[in-house]
DNA sequence: GTCTATAAGCCGATAGAC
DNA sequence: GTCTATCGGCTTATAGAC
């Protein structure tokens, strides 16, 4: 049966298992034209298998739902620890996640999760909130912190902490690959704004990403890209 | 056959026409379960009317859609209008979009507009896509003017745009009502990043929300109320 | 594990009576 | 303008052979 660790490969190169080509398939088309849209007949076609074999790696096509949201959410909540735990201040931490997480929905299908919580039933639903809030947490934790150390100047962390995902989330709308460069100036673009939005400051002026002498936009990339690997 | 014109009412207080409940049922149903997921008979059903009664007010399901994000587009384009034109400056300007576009998202359910694209044919999308590009050229206005005047600091205005606009919407996704002083609060808090976000500044020091001198938030309540009047 | 065949029901849309 | 009845096709899911 489909689960979260069933995603990661382990086949030989070159051929893909069956279970990783119906994962990958069902995320493809899920993310393009939306859950409720997909049938399973165009999963099974897009697997190269029949809609009856489907049935012997899945319960039902909410359970591919839920075993694709489950696996998205624990590897960006993974690349996001990552990202924080390298550095202990509050501004640096905040451009890891923010960095993190556009890299994340730009170079892979992860608006699903945000966009299809809905087409979850009562019962699979609470589990991906969870999840969600454990990814949430992590941001307030940062954006708490850096209060508490009169870094960030926000009136409502919590809307801060919702109005910067939502922002985030937003690129997987608009953003189209125009090679590694383009990718590396949308996050930053993020990240600067990110600092801007939350009044990000040092010794009273404005910080800025400048400022903050991080490593090039490829360590970021470095993360998501091992937090994802084997992601379908 | 439907149009956006038509969604403004004009029966006698107390009944609504057949037409009128037709798209208040359409909308409320895609808004919460997304367009795909919503059947024909769904609709009839809580119009209270047959499956056939309905091809008498539209062609076909997707003219519906289309019915619904003209008006809510041309609704809001016009709200924002007059928000814009009621001061020069482009921080009380963008205040004044911000303001009109949290509070309509979250009073009404125009999110249909930003999620659905994607579920309109070839022939009907560029319609809409105009009518968001007119929407989206009215922040980038904004935005364009306040840097040439020196408030607003910003690298990549487009980015911003997108960032500001994206971060608006998702209001959606996690507001609910809790009275009017809520609503009052969202919108203004997300006015305060906005204006954080865009780096706004007069004389060297930080613009604040509370420095702009504008009236209470009703204000902005009553452009939004007044643009969708005879809304569903 | 994968197939063919099919069940049971919903899909958007239409015919034709009133 | 609204109805009942229905079309052809698609939906999720299953039975049973191999």
């Amino acid at each position: 049966m489909l689960s979260a660790e069933s995603v990661h490969g382990g086949t030989t190169a070159g051929s893909d298992s069956t279970e990783k080509r119906i994962l990958s398939a069902a995320l493809r088309l899920f993310a393009s034209k939306g859950y409720g849209a997909v049938g399973i007949r165009e999963i099974a076609q897009e697997a190269a298998i029949s809609t009856a074999a489907l049935y012997h790696y899945m319960r039902t096509k909410e359970d591919l739902l839920v075993a694709l949201m489950t696996d998205r959410m624990q590897r960006i909540i993974d690349a996001a620890t990552i990202a924080r735990d390298e550095y202990p201040d509050a501004a640096r931490r905040l451009v890891g996640l923010v960095r993190v997480h556009v890299v994340a929905h730009a170079r892979f299908p992860d608006g699903v999760v945000d966009n299809e919580v809905r087409s979850l039933g009562p019962e699979t639903r609470p589990r991906i909130i969870a999840l969600r809030d454990e990814y949430q947490a992590l941001w307030e934790g940062v954006l708490d912190d850096g209060r508490a150390q009169g870094v960030f100047e926000l009136e409502e962390p919590r809307l801060a902490k919702l109005a910067l995902l939502e922002m985030c989330n937003g690129v997987v709308h608009w953003y189209s690959p125009r090679g590694a460069a383009d990718l590396d100036r949308v996050a930053d673009a993020f990240a600067g704004m990110a600092l801007a939005l939350t009044g990000a400051s040092r010794a009273g002026s404005r910080l800025r990403l400048a400022d903050l002498d991080l490593p090039p936009a490829s360590r970021y990339l470095a993360i998501v890209t091992g937090a994802y690997r084997d992601a379908i």
